[in-house]
DNA sequence: CACCAGGCAAGTA
DNA sequence: TACTTGCATGGT
């Protein structure tokens, strides 16, 4: 387990995934990458930046028809602009600022914003672990695919929850090493794979597409 | 042309 | 609990 993020982080290095972006551009585009390619995200936010919209205030009272046209490129785009709103007015309800999302326990956090309609358990966990800094493992498609092949074949039909909590039994409480070993998977997997069953690079089985 | 992308909710059995 | 389907655009 942490040899393997040792394995890919010294083949990779750090992925500085989002803590480049503002805090609301994190949580505007763990919606939209919903089962979306990060590519079109990215062409969606850029959208809503050059029309002045990524702010919490601005994107909550812009035109209806004109945010869904601003991120169209994500598809989805009209249950996403309804997920979307829903997440935003939980943290104008509460405040960004809210000291809670530094200091209350993660899991109580995580049972609030499931609560919240459009927003699941890789969603959750990737704005607490990405917008918030708070030490919660995101469990994605690529995690699963990986580990198979890794030896635990059981992760392709398990339980979320149980997944997330073998690799956070097994790992440092760090949220610096939850942040870059996700998305060291990621990398891992989305540029080795297609074409090779063992990567050049780190020498770890790459998992093909489905 | 087929299939996938950093999912989720609602419906069915 | 364990499948299945709709949501929709853009890249390979």
């Amino acid at each position: 387990m942490i040899e393997i993020y040792n394995k890919l982080y010294s083949t990779f290095g750090p992925q500085h995934w989002w803590p480049t972006g503002t805090q609301l551009e994190m949580i505007v585009g763990a919606v939209l990458t919903q089962n979306t390619s990060w590519h079109n995200v990215s062409i969606a936010i850029d959208n809503l930046e050059k029309n002045g919209l990524l702010g919490l205030i601005q994107l909550i009272e812009a035109d209806k028809d004109l945010v869904k046209d601003l991120i169209k490129p994500v598809g989805f785009f009209n249950i996403k602009y309804n997920r979307l709103m829903n997440l935003l007015e939980y943290f104008t309800e509460q405040g960004l600022d809210n000291p809670k999302f530094m200091y209350a326990p993660v899991y109580e956090l995580r049972q609030e914003l499931l609560a919240i309609k459009g927003i699941g358990r890789e969603t959750s966990d990737s704005i607490l672990l990405y917008a918030f800094g708070r030490p919660i493992f995101v469990v994605d498609a690529y995690t699963r695919r990986l580990f198979s092949r890794l030896g635990y074949e059981w992760m392709e039909k398990a339980d979320y929850d149980e997944i997330q909590q073998l690799f956070m039994a097994n790992l440092p409480m760090e949220p610096n090493i939850y942040n870059e070993f996700h998305a060291l998977i990621v990398r891992h997997c989305k540029e080795l794979c297609k074409k090779n069953p063992i990567c050049s690079e780190c020498n770890l089985a790459c998992p093909m597409n489905k």
